[in-house]
DNA sequence: GGAGGCATGTAAACAGTTACATGATTAG
DNA sequence: CTAATCATGTAACTGTTTACATGCCTCC
C-alpha cells in the first residue's frame, strides 16, 4: 500500500489538489511510482475520511474551483511510522524483460528490430530525464528549497537515471553481441565450454565499478 | 497482461504443472516476474478454456496427481504474436525509492540505519543470485540445452545481476555521502551553488561506461 | 509429533486501469 | 473549431494478494 504513502509524502510538504499531485506523479515521482487520477481521487477521499489529511475547497477565476489537501499531524505520523518500517526489497516486473527472455521464438531479424525498437524509446526517455534535470535545476534558484529534501531527491533521481542508462548499455551490447553471431539462432545444442564463453561475454561487459567489498 | 504470456512462454518449451511453474517464477523468472499459486492455476483454467493450452493427469505415486499443462498450435501463435508487439518501457514501482525520497521526515541517523538494512539485504540477494547462476551453470552441462535459449536466457539474467549491482552501489556511495555530512541535515535553505556541487556528488559516481553515443 | 515439500484449488479483499461523464477557458 | 489544460469524480473491469481448505509423504 505504497500509494497513500506518496500522497501523504507529497502533502506532507505541498499543500496540493488530486490533479497537482498527479502533475508531479508524471513527473518526479514517476521514476519510483505511477498512478492515474480515478485512483488518487478516491484515495485522498479515503484519506480525508481517516483523519490524515484535510481540505479546503478554493474558488478561481477561470478556471474551475479546486480541493486542496493538507497533512494533519495523524497523518505526519503515519508517515513517520512508514518511513521507519523496515525496507523491502522491490519486486521486479519487466514485461520487455519477460518478452526478451522469450525472444528465442523469434527469428534473429525480429528479435533484432525488437531490440532496435526499444533502444530508441529508451534513449529518449533518457534525453527527457536529462532535460527535466535541468529544468529542475533552474527552478531550484527561484524557489525556496530545503537542504535534506533536495539531498534526498538528487540521490534518488540520480539513481533512476543511471538505472535507465545501464538499461540503455545492456540493449546496445546484447545488440552488437547478437548481430555477429547468426551462428548463435541455430536449433543446435550447446556445449558447457560455449555456454561459459558466451555468458562471459555478456556479463563481462564493464559494470559500475563500485564499492562492494 | 502479462502473466498469462509468461505461462505460455514457459510452456512453449516445457510441459509442467502450476506447481512446477511457480518454482520457475521463484527461481530465474523472479527477475522480470512474479505471481503466486493462487493466480496461476484459475490463470491456467482459463487459458485452456480458450485452448492456447491442453492438459492431462499424471498420477504418482506417493505424491499427490498432478495436471500437466502443454501449448497448442494457437498457444505458440498467441505468444509470436505478443513477442512480435511494440515493446513496451517498464513502468517504475519501487516502494524502497520512494521511502527515500520521503526520507528526510527522518533524522540522518535514521536514515542511515535504513539504508543499512537495505544494503544487507541487497547483499544476501545479490549472493543468492550468483549462487543460483553457478548452480544453474552446472545444470547446463547434464540437460539438454538450445543455444538460443540459453543466448537470451544469459543475456536477461546477467542484466539483471547489473540492475542488482547497481542498486547497491547506489546504497553504498549515498550512505558514503550522508555519513559525512551532518551538515546537510540542517533546515536550512540550499543555494545553487550546493546544489550543483551535490547533485553532481550524487551522479557522478561512475556508471557504465558503455556504448551510449 | 511437527515442519516442510508436493499438489490443487476457492473466496474475499485490495489495488490498479480504462471508460464514461461534465464543463469552462485558452491557445493555435 | 479543435485540441489541450484545468478540475473532479463514478463505474466497470482486470489484476494481484492473502487467507482458507485439503491431504499424503518424508525427514528430523
Amino acid at each position: 500500500m505504497s500509494l497513500r504513502h506518496g500522497l501523504l509524502g507529497l502533502l506532507t510538504t505541498w499543500e496540493a489538489s488530486g490533479y497537482d499531485i498527479k502533475q508531479e506523479f508524471d513527473g518526479f515521482v514517476s521514476v519510483f511510482w505511477h498512478s492515474n487520477l480515478s485512483q488518487i481521487y478516491p484515495e485522498l477521499a479515503k484519506l480525508e475520511n481517516e483523519g490524515l489529511i484535510e481540505s479546503r475547497l478554493v474558488t478561481q477565476v477561470g478556471k474551475p474551483d479546486k480541493k486542496l489537501y493538507q497533512i494533519t499531524e495523524s497523518g505526519k505520523a503515519e508517515m513517520i511510522r512508514w518511513l521507519s518500517q523496515p525496507p523491502t526489497l522491490p519486486k521486479r516486473k519487466d514485461p520487455f524483460l519477460m518478452q526478451a527472455f522469450f525472444m528465442d521464438q523469434l527469428s534473429l531479424k525480429d528479435v533484432l528490430f525488437q531490440l532496435q525498437t526499444f533502444e530508441r524509446e529508451q534513449k529518449e526517455k533518457i534525453e527527457q530525464m536529462e532535460q527535466f534535470l535541468d529544468d529542475t535545476s533552474a527552478s531550484i534558484r527561484e524557489r525556496q528549497a530545503i537542504k535534506k529534501r533536495i539531498v534526498m531527491a538528487s540521490a534518488v533521481y540520480s539513481h533512476a537515471i543511471h538505472q535507465e542508462k545501464l538499461y540503455l548499455n545492456w540493449i546496445q551490447s546484447t545488440q552488437a553481441i547478437l548481430e555477429n553471431a547468426e551462428e548463435l539462432w541455430e536449433e543446435e545444442e550447446i556445449t558447457y565450454e560455449e555456454f561459459e564463453r558466451l555468458f562471459l561475454q555478456f556479463h563481462k561487459h564493464k559494470n559500475d565499478g563500485g564499492v562492494m567489498e
